[in-house]
DNA sequence: TTAACGATTTAGTCAAGGCTAAAAATATAA
DNA sequence: TTATATTTTTAGCCTTGACTAAATCGTTAA
């Protein structure tokens, strides 16, 4: 069985958070960047994680996470995910105070705690800004999303996750009363900056910029 | 404001335990016992400590904790505690399994968290050890208790803690049907071995070796 | 009052995980 | 195609916290 230290676990979610379509490798200044590391240190971490096999690393070209790596960055995805719901749903945290803290208690090593957690949770399919938990298989159950921005006009959907986890973002929808869960209709599409107004719950209309649209996910 | 490592907070911890009494020092050899590490590192550590004045360090004589160390001290056992009752309460751990999960829930640094959390367990007073949980302040309440070995033949009292928190001791408790809040009577002391019978909610008698019943704690 | 023993500290090493500065490889533009 | 710019890696250094082996201090028994 494979052992990853922290930093390593850190990385390896990094890296497969980056790696969305698959087709080129991720790249040592992207890792860096969400790492908030130097790309020196970065290059030094690939070469352990590779030598665990949990990446393909060829140097100067990105990385691919394997089979393995999957499996272990999806571990370490439902335990931050599960106790960002902890943190919610019971310490009333709200939605932009969860990642620092969840970032810590992810690293906590018992299997055990993640399996009476998730029980006690009540088998949460979905983290607080709506990403999916794996399941103890690493299962995700995940749902079709839209950005808000791809939504015709006058179309309708829901609003299930968030691209940006920014605590900023996140207290910026709270205050124009954007919510996971909220049902939208899209009211105007405006051309020449990509902005969208949106009526919320049939009762609240919100005008967001198109940089606030695209990191909003909706479900048809 | 003093920033403690990990390691540093597992020391300290670790030192504030075995400096009961107070008068002497505690020595290198004691907290290389505890801390399962060897005594060359524990004095690399106590020079440290003694650097960031949690501890007065003189070498070759043991050390003391400082007023500041043990704030620090017990705000980790605080920590520590909560956890422990968080387990325990929340995800059904048994009182044997607890320590382990704790020792790394600790060093999640978050001020907020622990003072949801405890809201969250309802300000407990006791963990499930029957150790006192400190509040905010670092406020201590102490309950009077005593050694069973102590109580006098025919006494009465009521099971508060346990001294040793091994797992091995504690299940041992469990089979034997021993738990914190149970009323006891002492019904025998053999004066040659120490070893005690009680009984325990006026049901249930125990024999148990002097061993044992030194590191059962009991409140008149 | 010393010699020996045990406890403690020091010296040197290692691994993890960061950093900066410099070198090397890749990518891009002339 | 060559020159420049960007990206990535390497080299060397630092800190933390372990370790072993050797030196040193303190205490105790002869
Ligand atoms: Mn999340
Ligand atoms: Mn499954
Ligand atoms: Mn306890
Ligand atoms: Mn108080």
């Amino acid at each position: 069985m494979i052992k990853l230290t922290h930093a390593e676990e850190n990385y390896l979610k990094a890296i497969y958070k980056l790696s969305d379509a698959g087709k080129k490798g991720v790249s040592t200044n992207d890792i860096s960047a969400e790492m908030k590391t130097k790309p020196a240190s970065v290059s030094d971490m690939l070469r352990k994680l590779g030598e665990k096999e949990v990446i393909e690393y060829r140097k100067y070209y990105g990385v691919h996470i394997t089979q393995e790596g999957k499996i272990l960055a999806l571990r370490t995805l439902r335990k931050q995910r599960l106790w960002e719901v902890f943190l919610v749903d019971k310490l009333r945290f709200s939605w932009d105070e969860v990642a620092e803290v969840a970032d810590e208690l992810v690293h906590v090593q018992s299997p055990i705690l993640i399996q009476r957690l998730d029980e006690y949770l009540g088998f949460p399919k979905f983290d607080p800004h709506g990403d999916p938990i794996p399941d103890e298989h690493g299962d995700v159950r995940s749902r079709p999303r839209l950005p808000l921005t791809e939504i015709e006009l006058n179309g309708t959907g829901q609003i299930v996750a968030v691209n940006d986890k920014s605590a900023a973002f996140l207290r910026y929808l709270d205050k124009v009363g954007a919510y996971i869960g909220a049902r939208i209709k899209v009211l105007e599409k405006v051309e020449f900056d990509g902005s969208v107004e949106i009526l919320v719950d049939n009762k609240k209309t919100i005008f967001m910029s198109k940089d606030v649209a695209v990191n909003i996910l909706v479900m048809l």
